[in-house]
DNA sequence: ATGTTAAGTGAATAATTATTCATTAATTTT
DNA sequence: AAAATTAATGAATAATTATTCACTTAACAT
């Protein structure tokens, strides 16, 4: 028998971010999908199911691929601030580097293709960002509000400063971010 | 003869943002679009061109709107920071209670809907914005980044904070604005 | 080598969705 | 009140897009 090529799921889930970039999610077709990926459209529905499931599945990778990084370098015994930099630098340096991922994940909040049960399991992958923001509060470091409330101004700096810098083709220096971070800091610390 | 009923732009207009709110962008139809506010489809085409041309003519509503209201109680002739945080409440204002508006503005940017043009016409409604910033920068009273930067991190903020909020149920109350301007201000001051 | 199995193909079909159009209804004009 | 004009309707059609399937090809087992 004909083994399965592993190469090209990766190569269909790279074309669907391309895709996804340059046309939004209202605008790609299973059609287009196979053509930008170098396979028939037939062999697509060996790989999945359908259109839902395909972006549901790239949904689950982009999410844990970013959920995988952002604990990157962080050891549980660092300063709390120390800590919450490590995380802050990899939310920044995800999105900058797999930007296309950022792109679709953002766009897949309001698809219709997306279930709650996808949203749901991916949210998990996130409370460990929960309890360090929690620890944060409770020794005072930061300011005692909703700790959602927290990480979304933070993430939400993060995610539209990468964006624009993404469209005006700026380039986020060492400086830049290092000042970027300084802003966040003061904005919620205690 | 008889005259074109001024309600039915409007209805659309509203059944067409509930919709995207609800589905995404991906996931509106004509059909949908028509039964939702009440009309019959053929209707839709005596007030719209296409499907594009209602999406690019709705995003233009809503952009124009935003901007309006960003530059409400705002006189040139007052301090910095009080203009700064007086278009800083609009903002915020606005996307708390337009939610939909904003979602619809947000999900048009990565669309096939949208041509240049009309991202290019809309994004000349915020360059007061520009000025005030810029003004800011020569009095010393910010820090010199980038204008364009230093707009998004208070934006993105703004943006992510009312969408938790939104999605988490939560109210944004007086205190919380307060201190949510502080964060943004600590962050961009000098 | 040959047979077997599953992958790969892309044209054909099914399903969905945008758009049109013949008809009806509502106003206004004369 | 009749004629004229345009809005409104929604079923019919056109266009697009998802999915299938009869067939071909490649890899492995015997």
């Amino acid at each position: 028998m004909k083994p399965r090529d592993d190469k090209k799921i990766d190569q269909v889930y790279k074309a669907t971010l391309r895709l996804v970039k340059a046309k939004g999610l209202a605008g790609i077709t299973m059609n287009e999908i196979a053509k930008e990926a170098n396979i028939a459209t037939g062999t697509l529905y060996i790989y999945f199911k359908n259109k839902k499931q395909l972006i549901n599945a790239l949904f689950m990778v982009c999410r844990n691929r970013s959920a995988a990084v952002y604990f990157k370098n962080y050891v549980p015994s660092m300063p709390f601030k120390t800590g919450l930099k490590t995380i802050w630098l990899n939310l920044l340096n995800y999105r900058v580097k797999k930007f296309e991922e950022a792109i679709f994940i953002d766009q897949c909040f309001h698809s219709p293709f997306i279930t709650e049960t996808t949203k749901e399991i991916t949210r998990k992958l996130f409370l460990p960002l929960f309890s360090l923001v929690e620890a944060g509060k409770k020794q005072k470091l930061i300011k005692n509000e909703d700790t959602m409330l927290l990480l979304t101004f933070m993430a939400g700096s993060i995610n539209e400063t990468v964006k624009h810098a993404y469209y005006a083709n700026r380039k986020l220096t060492k400086q830049v971010i290092e000042q970027m971070f300084m802003m966040c800091w003061d904005g919620i610390k205690a």
